[in-house]
DNA sequence: AGCTCCGTTGGAAACGTTTCCAGTAAACCA
DNA sequence: TGGTTTACTGGAAACGTTTCCAACGGAGCT
């Protein structure tokens, strides 16, 4: 209603000039303790609070840092952006959120909006670390800026658990099971760069443990007519019997599908993830996958561009590359044929409560 | 590096004024075609990009929501922001988005700082509808706000669920089951009005569908020491057969107490939740919930806000109360002295693929 | 008494826009 | 030809801050 109250009409009532006001109320410069007092009560009785876009304006910072990410329907993104705005909460930061649900041109977009609100800074999970253009406007910007989930660039520091050898990892825990035969369920390479990451850490994983190459199945984010697919593959490739999704949503919906085919997992499939998530321990049969620490990512990512906006020594490892582990589940067993039980269970299937297991630790320190 | 260029640099390359320049750019008043020409020319070769912060300054909008929800952990949240953040973006808003962490002082602190950042609108889901702080603050400016999750309140539109007539529901269900002592597992009312609301609305359906008035846990929104909570509860209530959390997270992490304390679900103790969450029905037992629709609610809050922001006709009903249904699942069985069958099972328990009961509709239309 | 020094104070510029308004020149009409 | 419309243009004000700077007065010193 009332037109929103501005430091001239506080120094009005104040009977002071408006440098005096900003002064007290800031706290900044001298003032009697007279005006202070005359100031105090002015503001108090007008209900004064200070517009932070004027401050905006004469300081040219605000305070506010972007972030895009793909979306925040799974899980891995929202733990990592509430890990993001609490540490930006606590250095009295806000936070600027956008998705850009796995399109490029989307994220393009949303950074040059970020920009034009100028944000003090910028965290980012991007489609394709390689080529954003986005990245490209930042960088020339010289804004403080780190990437989440995506491995860093040759100018741009990141939060990231290696992809690569984290998928080597899964190769290891199939040969291990005596698989073979194995298939890769890929998020497309297009609007996610860890997902071709995975697959290749896969692919270099099965050589070297002697299994074949992997078949490679790329869906879509929203995996609509996963099913259908994932029958196609399996009768292309009857062979097959192990499946590694490159991320957890992709897993479980991937252990529905096969169900749906008739497939029992882990009996006949077995299938892993990526990323931990928590679901994946209560569920039946317990998801094997990746455990990364999606929350360590955001506070990592905070804590980075924040070091540089209050000009402290910069971070310590200016990449923090987080460790991780991979953890057992009961959607990981023995192939079929390696067994002749008829009721389906596979002897050697591990431990029934999820363990982690340290063998397959990332060696660089957390 | 290079200070960032602005609006007056253009006019100078450009050899015009700045109102020529502003109005080329954006496309509003006249400009002979050489004047564009040279304008868009210079911009071009600057690399011209408007900033929000004058723009903003001047017309006092800023072309941002803020939105306040307790935690992005709990994929509820996440998934309203989601909408919240997909309908924005459509309509050019951005998101400025806080966590309160479920607190109230750190909410109304996170609307003071949104306020002070000149949002034009606000989403909130705040601890309690009725006193928060923030809502006031809010109120006086006359900024379109909205809620989500909170039932609205005399001057304030909502998106949200019934919760009194959701729990009424399960206290329904539970008396078909055939249970008669039960307990209702809460978020601490201070934090969560829905919390309160649901358990109100449980009593009430105790009364009417003849069980004992249930037994009430509140604990913090951590859930630390759950387990030892859980079983002061059962052995001070040693009848006690079924527990209603007051939501999904809550409820998962019942069972998982449950089961440490050695008592089988549903067998021993039947646990429905509230929310429904996806993962619910990847569980075993399967989670009996309440189902909402998250996203359907950002949604809606964002209609509402961007509709008065839009100045468009009021939103269709101003108040939206989505529907919900209950979901069957395994976590929730006809308590045991109910039959006597020594492996656990029990014969009358529901079809075990989870499907919706259309009886439990909330009676407002979508 | 005359000087300097210091604590206070308020005017004004600057930040980057948009928009009002007045001014110019060309074009049109009678 | 003279008058009026029209298209285009740029200066300047306004938006809400912060901060520089000059001014002012009193206190302390010689």
């Amino acid at each position: 209603m009332s037109r929103t109250v501005t430091i001239k009409d506080v120094a009005l009532r104040a009977n002071c000039g408006v440098a005096t006001v900003s002064r007290v109320l800031n706290d900044s410069g001298s003032a009697s303790p007279a005006a202070r007092r005359r100031v105090w009560d002015a503001a108090k009785e007008l209900g004064f609070e200070f517009s932070d876009i004027g401050r905006a304006l004469q300081s040219s910072t605000t305070r506010t840092i972007g972030c895009v990410v793909p979306s925040l329907a799974n899980p891995v993104f929202a733990d990592a952006v509430q890990g993001l705005q609490e540490k930006l909460q606590q250095a009295g930061y806000q936070l600027l959120l956008t998705c850009s649900n796995y399109d490029p041109d989307s994220e393009t977009a949303a950074i040059r909006t970020l920009l034009a609100k100028q944000v003090d800074g910028l965290v980012l999970t991007v489609c394709d670390a390689g080529k954003s253009e986005g990245l490209r406007f930042a960088g020339q910007r010289g804004l403080p800026c780190c990437l989440m989930f995506n491995q860093p660039t040759k100018d741009l520091a990141a939060c990231f658990v290696n992809n690569f050898e984290a998928a080597r990892c899964v190769a290891k825990e199939f040969a291990a099971a005596g698989h073979r035969d194995t298939g890769f369920l890929a998020l497309r390479f297009g609007s996610s760069d860890r997902s071709r990451q995975r697959f290749e850490g896969f692919v270099s994983g099965c050589r070297d443990f002697g299994m074949a190459p992997p078949v490679l199945l790329e869906i879509d984010e929203d995996g609509d007519n996963l099913s259908a697919l994932l029958a196609d593959m399996l009768t292309a490739h009857s062979k097959l019997s192990a499946i590694f999704a490159s991320n957890d949503f992709l897993a479980i919906a991937a252990i529905r599908a096969a169900r749906q085919l008739g497939r029992k997992v882990p009996a006949d499939l077995s299938i892993v993830g990526f990323d931990g998530l928590e679901i994946g321990t209560m569920m039946e049969p317990s998801l094997a996958t990746i455990v990364t620490r999606p929350k360590l990512m955001g506070r990592g990512a905070a804590e980075t561009v924040l070091a540089v906006l209050t000009g402290n020594p910069p971070p310590d490892p200016q990449n923090k590359s987080l460790s991780f582990n991979f953890r057992e589940g009961g959607s990981l067993a023995p192939p079929r044929k390696a067994e002749k039980n008829d009721d389906g269970k596979v002897p050697a299937s591990p431990s029934s409560s999820p363990t982690l297991r340290k063998s397959c630790d990332d060696k660089t320190k957390d």
